[in-house]
DNA sequence: GCGACAG
DNA sequence: ATCTTGTCGC
């Protein structure tokens, strides 16, 4: 699945190692509309990771729904050991081992994957879906919680309104709506897609809940999982 | 140098 | 991420 010449012979281990991986990986990264685009999809897969800094584990998920009705139609699982300390910026290089795994468990590859968290908004342009997106070679969008350290003024108050996502000048992303009133996701492209595009999945797939229901399903099966340790 | 900082 | 009680609202 992963590119032969994009594969480290060993994973990073210092934050040195890590940023120099990431500044080779990230001329891979596509940010034009070669995935699905909104509405055509067939399966959308969130994945999420859960983590046990007591025990040093870490189980991820993966969880395929059809994208038109949101049900679920595939999932997978994996537990491990923590491999990189959480720092901002590198959160890719913690939590992908994992999410590879877990998607390699996968009964068929999904037309888009949603990761939890940011893609081109980062601060070198090299989010967590941006790495996977490269890694896997799947359209990927990062839809995260927090806005970071980007600024952005308040969307509109219905569902759907959306504002630019700025790292200084710049716009990385978008602040969006997802349901009337509630506090706003953040939206940035990962791999062969574009921050409009992203949104609009986004939209579809938070249907019922601020969160879409990929993240919203992954990140309760991986919780599951490492509770029971599941693989 | 110090604090802030996706998950 | 994770640690954690009650509480407000549909």
């Amino acid at each position: 699945m992963t590119p032969h010449p994009l594969r480290p012979r060993r994973a990073p281990t210092t934050e040195e190692e890590a940023l120099a991986l990431q500044r080779k990986l990230r001329r891979y990264v596509l940010l034009e509309d070669s995935g699905p685009e909104p509405g055509t999809a067939s399966t959308v897969a969130g994945v999420d990771v859960a983590y046990d800094d007591e025990r040093d584990a870490v189980a991820a998920a993966a969880v395929v729904l059809d994208a038109r009705t949101l049900d679920v139609v595939d999932e997978a699982t994996a537990v491990g050991r923590v491999a990189f300390p959480y720092v901002p910026g590198l959160l890719a290089f913690r939590e992908l081992p994992a999410v590879l795994e877990a998607l390699n468990g996968l009964a068929r590859t999904p037309d888009l994957v949603v990761c939890d968290g940011y893609g081109f908004a980062h601060p070198r342009r090299f989010g967590l879906a941006c790495h996977l997106g490269v890694l896997t070679g799947l359209p990927t969008i990062g839809v995260a919680k927090t806005p970071f350290t980007f600024r952005y003024e308040p969307p509109g108050h219905g569902r759907g309104s959306s504002a630019p996502l700025m790292d200084g000048d710049e716009e990385v992303g978008r602040a969006l709506r997802t349901q009337d009133g509630v506090k706003p996701v953040f939206v940035s492209a990962g791999h062969r897609t574009t921050a409009r595009t992203a949104c609009a999945h986004t939209l579809q797939l938070a249907r019922d809940y601020r969160l879409p229901e990929t993240t919203r399903r992954a990140d309760r099966l991986c919780r599951r999982a490492l509770r029971a340790r599941h693989v």
